[in-house]
DNA sequence: AATATCCTAACAAAAGGTTGACAAAAGTCA
DNA sequence: TGACTTTTGTCAACCTTTTGTTAGGATATT
């Protein structure tokens, strides 16, 4: 199910860098002596890296943060980088099953029915697969995005009950809280940015898939949690000097008093620093967003979209 | 069980230090002194170690911190050192004396520091490594229990923040999910469990930590979530014919309407399973747990001690 | 023209290995 | 109990290996 886009050869050393968090000395110096990653070339001789080449930087980041030498891991396959890292990052012996064959499409369907029959031990190992097979983007977009939908909607026609629902978000919960985890070991001097919802907002699965995204692409990312008043919000980026933050927004009542919020937030805040809204109900706020100069990013990809844009401005 | 790759060594001493919680120091010096693992080199004449040889060592320093010499024990064969760490676990429980206070007040002081500088990724790090270095029950009531109590002190005396509070709960559950998770995979075919919270209660991380007693214990524990209707915790007790309930009282609030609907959930449920209160409310509920032999447990150990002793009534 | 990239070579920091010494803790024995 | 030995974690000195960084000169891109 990966599209074409991830193996064709597009992306400059500079940008293989900024999504890595790997300088591009030594993105080259894994090259030369390691054979790490070896890229296509355009007809002038600069380095084109793929969506894969990227993933895979990014496992040997992870790895030699873990402590393993680059030298010992360069050479292995993505599958293997993959078992390495997690059992180096979950301090665990225990290594993922990984099933050889599998589309989105299979799993999908396992997951859904690990729901209908709340067996939460195959939904989880399901989840870990499609973390395992899939690209971070695809698993959020193709696999979870969509799961999220299914659940919503079966709840909603009555085919799946409450609890079901309940159960199947502990689980996903659980799986993007490891994966934002996960992601944070490899990426620590990105710029900061703090991600919550303001009070009155219950959490929400989404706005961590956005913290999965906002980590992927190289920021460095706190999440506070939903229902937070703005001033503590507002205390938060100060302390830890974020320069970007993203509010969801969720929940349609009290649009007015959180239009409020947001202008005190940009108010209080440094004239140049970001704020961005998702969620749902970003769009019903569109008026404030004008006024204080915040961007709104209604889904995963705009927000991705959006994220790479900031970063690129910022560094 | 175990695959290939546990007999392949591939962990340098560094990454081994860091699982096990043992400096490379001392590793070294138990190989030079005891011959307590003997580790594969590279060409270079670098330390290679496995899996086995971690698993090893980490028995090693259990049985160190509860009291062994290891020049006593280290060239004993995995078996036998997994009996004798049991039985020195099981005694030091009782006695309570804690191993390593050292260790435990070091780690409670850097995680206490991070949630004051609200750096998450030193928090992250640091709930791992007590994971790493601590044994569940320590982890949970020498560390866990005390870190949570001073964030709710200090929350309420002003001194922390309320995002900072909010901010160090989204790392702690993320780490007691995580441990939930590592857990299940290995205990599959314990007596069900079903642990969930009724209509009107909040997300609560003590209720977290009880699923983690429970699963420590042998239980198959399925976490539904808060905020959970009773008929649907009852469809889900059927569905997966989970004997024993756990329900989490934490807000004073509808003392009444629960009190009825633990009534039902009892009179709907088989005659023989078994409902267990748990939470800070859960003394409130005196009177409707005589009614329908509910079990109080307000505490962890207490609720430990339950758990033990169903587990024995029902096996 | 300013910036980014490529390549090579050299350099410096980090991590590992070995040996030996030392001090605190634990055990032993008169 | 007090003097003693033994055990054990830590550290320093000094060497080797590994790996990130930098410099310099040429070419490409914007």
């Amino acid at each position: 199910m990966k599209g074409e886009l991830s193996k064709k050869p597009r992306h400059l050393i500079q940008v293989v860098g900024r999504r890595t968090g790997i300088s591009s000395d030594v993105i080259r110096a894994w090259e030369r002596r390691y054979n790490a990653v070896i890229s296509q070339r355009t007809e002038t001789n600069r380095r084109l890296y793929t969506d894969d080449d990227i993933e895979k930087l990014t496992l040997l980041k992870r790895a030699t943060n873990a402590g393993r030498r680059i030298g010992d891991i360069a050479r292995l396959s993505y599958d293997d980088l993959f078992e390495l890292v997690m059992g180096d990052e979950s301090n665990t012996t225990r290594s993922y099953q990984r099933p050889s064959t599998g589309t989105v499409m299979e799993l999908f369907d396992e997951a859904a029915s690990a729901i209908n029959l709340m067996d939460s031990n195959r939904l989880d190992v399901t989840l870990s697969n499609a973390v395992a097979m899939l690209s971070t983007t695809d698993f959020l977009m193709e696999f979870l995005k969509p799961l999220h939908t299914y659940i919503n909607d079966e709840c909603g026609r009555g085919s799946l009950r409450y609890v079901q629902e309940k159960f199947a978000k502990v689980s996903i919960r659980n799986c993007l809280s490891n994966l934002y985890t996960k992601f944070r070991a490899s990426k620590e001097e990105g710029p900061k940015i703090i991600i919550g919802s303001l009070t009155s907002e219950h959490e929400n699965l989404d706005t961590l898939m956005h913290t999965i995204v906002a980590q992927n692409i190289g920021w460095s990312v706190t999440y506070v949690g939903n229902n937070i008043p703005h001033d503590e919000l507002t205390y938060m980026a100060k302390k830890i000097s974020a320069r970007t933050m993203v509010i969801a927004l969720n929940n349609p009542r009290d649009i007015a008093r959180k239009s409020y919020e947001i202008k005190t937030l940009k108010a209080e805040a440094d004239y140049k620093d970001n704020i961005v809204l998702i969620g749902s109900q970003a769009p019903n706020y569109r008026q404030i967003a004008d006024d204080v100069k915040a961007i709104i990013s209604p889904d995963l990809s705009t927000f991705r979209f959006t994220l790479e844009r900031l970063y690129g401005l910022i560094r």
